[in-house]
DNA sequence: GATGAATGAGCGTTCATTCAT
DNA sequence: GATGAATGAACGCTCATTCAT
């Protein structure tokens, strides 16, 4: 999995072919296929994982007895943080979330009501209280989260060089922008 | 082009075969390769085009007398209307965004210090007059733009339906999260 | 067509790659794949186009005055002789019934009453006069005819050699096998 | 050995990976290649296996004291009853005959001269007596069998529906065939 | 200038066989 | 003796690109 998100993240999904992929593992190509069904199996455990390491990261240090905003910007701090740190992680990331995979993934998200990530509850929670804007809870996480995500691209292009206080002031827009 | 990016669109680079291009298009393979060089070349120009038709949109009805606000305002609300009302187009955006052409795009705009859009006209001015946080530009675009292009995805998938009046509210957010 | 059904013939359909079909036609592997959608597609065009040839070869100096039982030992002679002429046609010709193109094949022919072909018309008379044994059309079918092909594989395999006089006697006794 | 005909005769040769056969017959790959060398071998000794099995179901009231005809009536009858009752070991039975393995198999029967089975004591006792046909023993048991076995197809894939008067008028046939 | 047949490297996937445990 | 993970060559098929017509 790790040879699969390097290569995914370098090169795009079409710039890791299996072949590849097991040449960089150290394993022959059949291996894998004897770990994971497909290609597309692959790369779905391989975002699983991935997912699963942010929350834990996410988890750390969780601000429990604070206010909603301050769950918040440690999320969000933490996001964009663990993104910067592993560059390979979040050009997976976005690679996944703009192919099929992630649609799917995502719809499966939104309908399936799969609520359970910290992230959901805290909006939810959030909307419950009504200290963030009426707007449908897609539309908060987007304002809320897709500008970390895109900080984390540009700073991981070197199109930015973020410190801790830039990102402490980015994050904080973010909350205004939801915030009523 | 046209052709190229309604198959970009619905199934990324790899649905969009050039002879399928040159089917939907009516002409022969030979034809495309006359007028592009390559596929890459086909894609960027494809792009240029599509960026060059959302920023003469941006243009219309421009509030050119009014305050740096309601200029943002206009622009975000364009984007995402045009967006909305043209899914392929916007599916092609992302794409390309996310593609090793978006990126060495963007690393064109920001180190050639392409400025001349109305959009970094915009932003220079008012970082200069010191109405927006002091943030590198970069960081205040992906702040104030990528929940745009973000909401749009997802009002073209379904997960959200979008009305002028949530547009609204979303894009002051955005403002919100920019403005000192 | 051709090297495909030589590579059948020889080897069976797994020692025919397509790759070693387009090696022996002499073009590329897209090639083929120009005109034929899928591997499976060549052969069962290739199987077509053999059906078609022996056909033509059954009509050539057909007894079209004579009684039923010359006009079968004509048909019955002229396939045996077809089959030991050109051991590639049979070879592939047994490769393809005894797999599952050839059932399916034989499957539309039972079932979809395809009874066009002079050998079932000639059959079916038969049955109406009364001048065969009064069993499903089928088994009179191999009845008369799978020993037919079984001796030209036997001679193409060199287990026996048949000569115009044994073959006489042999196809005789076909007819007597349901006669009534 | 088992579980190889089973697969073998569903999928044919390529549908019956060793890793399959191992999981059907409840062993593991390395447990089959203790007892078998290579994937021929287990094929070749399955198909021994069966026919051992035929013959010995041949023998079972075999009309010893009474004449040559009756002998043949039973052998046939009994090979295509045998056949339709265990469709399982006739699909395998035509797989093997069609394939390389069958070719090889029948040489070393025609060549090798090894003409102990009761079968083809029959036909060699039969021609000396001169109450067959002269024709080389092996035309004379393509026209006795080959009718049986391409039946007992039919009747399997669902062609015909075969009853024990039908069947004995059709094995009646084949002795016609190859009666003086 | 336009065509589209031809190319062939490359992809995802399979499977007979081996061998350390 | 039994296991099953590992191997890697081979397969069917695709597609960007070329070039004779």
């Amino acid at each position: 999995m790790t040879a699969a998100m390097e290569l995914v993240a370098e090169n795009g999904f079409h710039g890791a072919p299996m072949a590849m992929v097991a040449e960089r593992a150290g394993v022959s190509v059949g291996t894998i296929y004897r770990y994971f069904e497909t290609k597309d199996d692959l790369i779905v455990e391989t975002y699983a994982d991935l997912e699963r390491r942010i929350y834990s990261c996410m988890l750390e240090k969780f601000p429990d007895k604070r206010p909603i905003r301050d769950k918040f910007l440690h999320i969000a701090k933490t996001l964009l943080l663990y993104c910067i740190s592993r560059p390979m992680d979040y050009k997976f990331l976005e690679q996944f979330h703009h192919s099929p995979y992630g649609t799917a993934h995502k719809r499966e998200r939104v309908f399936g009501k799969k609520c359970d990530s910290i992230v959901w509850k805290l909006f939810q929670e959030a909307m419950v209280e009504g200290i963030v804007e009426d707007l449908p809870l897609v539309v908060l996480l987007e304002l809320a989260f897709s500008p970390v995500l895109a900080m984390a691209r540009d700073h991981i292009l070197g199109f930015v060089e973020l410190d801790e206080e830039m990102i402490g002031r980015a994050v904080e827009g973010c909350w205004r922008a939801i915030a009523r």
